[in-house]
DNA sequence: AATATGTTCAACCGCATTTCA
DNA sequence: CTGAAATGCGGTTGAACATAT
């Protein structure tokens, strides 16, 4: 079934890397870049497959990479955004500048799960474990509301990776349509980094438009029912992205209009509808001062993406979807509370976190201003990552 | 000092996805 | 359009090192 390992030809090399390797893998991708991981080895003559190489190289070798200890910074993002992710240690890192996801991913294995399990937390759904404990009060009802919710931004993240790596494209290929105009799209995770190229202006993260976006509505729907968030529910929910929604911004922007998202909860009797349309300026320049008229405005199939059957919150369909908010909270005060047990952990004072659990989502009582921060929260770790981050 | 046990993290493996001829 | 190759990604392994007994 599965194609046979690439290291397996006779006379490859594996396990550690020796200095003389590594002198050798960077002293070639200095001079000529990496084309071809697969014709790599040979040329520069290392008894490696091109696999080998390319992780020695992502992983370890490359110049920007960061090593050494997690900040506290750090260490939030990776949990936050676990919380929100799950395991796409990829899509992580993109947000920790320099780091790269196998370290993420080794840290997170070796520190933050423990820290999470010794909290009492299980660091897959970042729910409490006593969770069944706490369903009589909504506790798991929200755990759920919360889960939906990072289901549903998940498959946001990937449907704008779509766009982004589409548009991407079309913008590339208007570079070699414009010939020297100067211009360079932005890499992407995918691009190989490719020494002495000019670095390219950086793109906003789109990613945060999203957030933004649902945080926005969130909010929104917040306000319409006193702190009550309502009919979160979506067991079929679209996602729909149309290059021919009406120019509504104006000011000269023209056809530039910006994809019209719609997050359409099609169970509720109340239609829940969260719309970006050209909420912001997201319109790079090239530097000849045309704008980037490509980047999600160009012919964009009209994209309708069903989820019908990926959301699990049976709980919150049965109930009727009306859930407190402060639960969904909760989750934020795990965090907090791993947060500061890790705080305690450098300052060797083990030991004092498990007894904070009751405190873990405050007094609860003010369930707006709770939810707003942790999406606040999740903003600004976004917002502070580097707008050129190759998330996508 | 010797051995057992635990921890860390670089590297590997194999599947999934994307690219290309 | 199709299939093979290339690449990306996440899970897992195992050697090296640290700590406990």
């Amino acid at each position: 079934m599965g194609r046979s390992p690439c290291c397996d030809k006779v006379g490859l090399k594996k396990g550690p890397w020796t200095p003389e390797e590594d002198q050798k893998l960077l002293a070639y991708i200095e001079e000529h870049g990496h084309g071809s991981w697969r014709a790599l080895p040979s040329k520069a003559g290392l008894q490696r497959c091109g696999k080998s190489c390319r992780l020695r190289w992502t992983n370890y070798l490359r110049p920007d990479i960061k090593r050494g200890k997690f900040s506290l910074q750090e260490e939030q993002t990776i949990i936050q955004l676990h919380a929100l992710l799950g395991n796409r240690w990829s899509a992580i890192a993109t947000h920790l500048p320099k780091r790269t996801d196998n370290e993420i991913k080794n840290y997170w294995n070796t520190h933050l799960k423990k820290r999470l399990a010794k909290m009492g937390i299980d660091p897959v759904t970042h729910k409490p474990k006593n969770d069944a404990l706490l369903s009589s009060d909504g506790q798991s009802k929200s755990a759920a509301n919360l889960s939906h919710m990072a289901q549903w931004e998940s498959a946001r993240l990937e449907a704008e990776a779509r766009l982004v790596r589409e548009s991407k494209l079309r913008s590339h290929s208007l570079q070699h349509q414009l010939g020297n105009s100067g211009f360079a799209s932005s890499s992407s995770a995918s691009s190989p980094p490719v020494l002495n190229k000019p670095e390219a202006p950086p793109l906003p993260s789109r990613s945060l438009d999203v957030l933004k976006a649902l945080n926005v509505g969130w909010l929104r729907s917040n306000e319409g029912n006193g702190g009550i968030v309502t009919d979160l529910e979506s067991p079929t929910s679209t996602l729909t992205f149309s290059e021919n929604a009406p120019p509504l911004l104006t000011g000269g922007l023209g056809e530039n209009t910006m994809p019209m998202i719609e997050f359409v909860g099609t169970s509720g009797s109340s239609e829940r509808v969260v719309k970006e349309e050209g909420e912001q300026e997201y319109l790079p320049e090239y530097k000849d001062g045309t704008e980037n008229s490509l980047s999600f405005t160009s012919s964009l199939h009209d994209m309708t993406i069903s989820m019908e059957g990926t959301w699990t919150s049976e709980s919150l369909r049965t109930s009727g979807a009306h859930v407190p908010v402060g639960d969904v909270i909760a989750e934020e005060g795990f965090t907090n509370l791993l947060l500061n047990a890790n705080s305690d952990d450098r300052s060797l004072s083990e030991g004092g976190g498990e007894s904070n659990n009751g405190e873990a989502s405050g007094n609860g009582s003010d369930f707006y201003e709770d939810n707003k921060n942790y999406w606040n929260s999740i903003l600004n770790l976004v917002n502070s990552s580097p707008s050129d981050s190759p998330i996508f």
